[in-house]
DNA sequence: ACCCACAAATGAACACTGTTCAATATAAAA
DNA sequence: TTTTATATTGAACAGTGTTCATTTGTGGGT
């Protein structure tokens, strides 16, 4: 077969992003197959260069348009907070993670090989997550904090991942750990604590 | 070539694991090959299969001698520390990870295949790092203090796996924090002070 | 309606991977 | 010395990512 006109170029992008996350939801990363891919989309391997120039492209392209539904999870579950808006977005955060794991994992498994780099408009996209958390934490601060909002939201981050990832992985398992959500929050209310946040569940 | 005396099954085990832990250190886990770690040491693929009964065997093993290097790696550090032994810690297991990105990372993004579980006596070798972080925290709080100390030090340990995890793997880079090590110190610190401990260095 | 130039899709080829297992060469036992 | 047991091999198999010459449908120009 040869040119074909089934699929405009964006549509043909987003139809092998799809095919591609829903693969690796399925499989998890070290399953993952470039050719499945292509199948699955009615194409073949070599569609893939044409349109992503290497499966690290593809790869790429699928972690970012994760980040996007985990943002837009975070969102929803926001809109549909009460009062405790921080043990909300923690929870959430676990959960997106937890309903997924293989695809959640692959995040944080594919390494762009050296030389390949994200694009503006990837780390852009990926950036929306850390906006959410920073909006969160400013909104619960003191208004007039000495605070560094958006260093210590990255860190917040960097904390409640850190939960999650032995949550997702295992080592908490192995540890006999029961509730990570749990101790994920208290350490992110300790920090807050630290900056001037009054707890409102008294937790 | 048939049976040989070149080495004991257990020096023939410290070998593939000892050559298969410079490979990886040197090209990553997604460049890591069970052929290439068979010729370093002078064998053939088969011999791996013979001692570890897969390359997932083989990987486990090398991530728990990561486990204990790393253990040992923290123990020298606390040794040459002075007053301020959790700041020791927190940047002990930064420096470790960021000397050996690839071997540190292939710890996380190595994951056993369903059905196969860690031996007993990997899992007693890998908790080895937690119990040193467990001392250290004891020792830090007041003596009478009410809290599960085993399950906040493996909620402090996550919390530095995760800023080390963003340190190591980018994404930090991407959001311009310079300091990932004082950020997981800071977080740490605010914690522990949640729970009686008093900072000896006054940041 | 025709033709043609272009671009998209293909799939064979290459060098690799993990895994299995019959054959073999050697060490240990009899 | 002969026999038994076993450690090591390497060919075979089914898969992988990547490249690229070849094919073929398509849209634009006549």
């Amino acid at each position: 077969m040869g040119r074909r006109s089934d699929h405009t170029r964006s549509e043909l992008r987003a139809l092998l992003i799809r095919k591609g996350q829903r693969l690796l939801r399925e499989v998890g990363f070290a399953r993952f197959s470039g050719r499945e891919v292509a199948k699955r989309a009615g194409y073949t391997v070599g569609t893939i260069y044409n349109v992503f120039g290497s499966l690290d492209g593809l790869l790429a392209a699928i972690n970012t348009k994760t980040f996007l539904d985990w943002a837009g999870f975070l969102r929803a579950r926001l809109e549909r907070a009460e009062d405790d808006r921080i043990a909300a977005l923690v929870t959430a955060y676990f959960d997106f993670a937890l309903e997924r794991p293989h695809l959640w994992s692959a995040i944080y498994e594919h390494r762009l090989p050296e030389g390949l780099d994200l694009s503006e408009q990837d780390r852009a996209d990926r950036a929306i997550l850390t906006g959410i958390v920073e909006d969160e934490v400013r909104a619960v601060l003191p208004p007039d904090t000495p605070a560094d909002v958006a260093r210590l939201s990255r860190s917040l981050v960097a904390t409640v991942h850190g939960h999650c990832s032995f949550a997702v992985g295992g080592s908490f398992a192995l540890l006999d750990e029961t509730d990570p959500v749990a101790s994920a929050l208290a350490r992110v209310r300790e920090s807050l604590a630290a900056h001037g946040y009054r707890n409102p569940s008294g937790n």
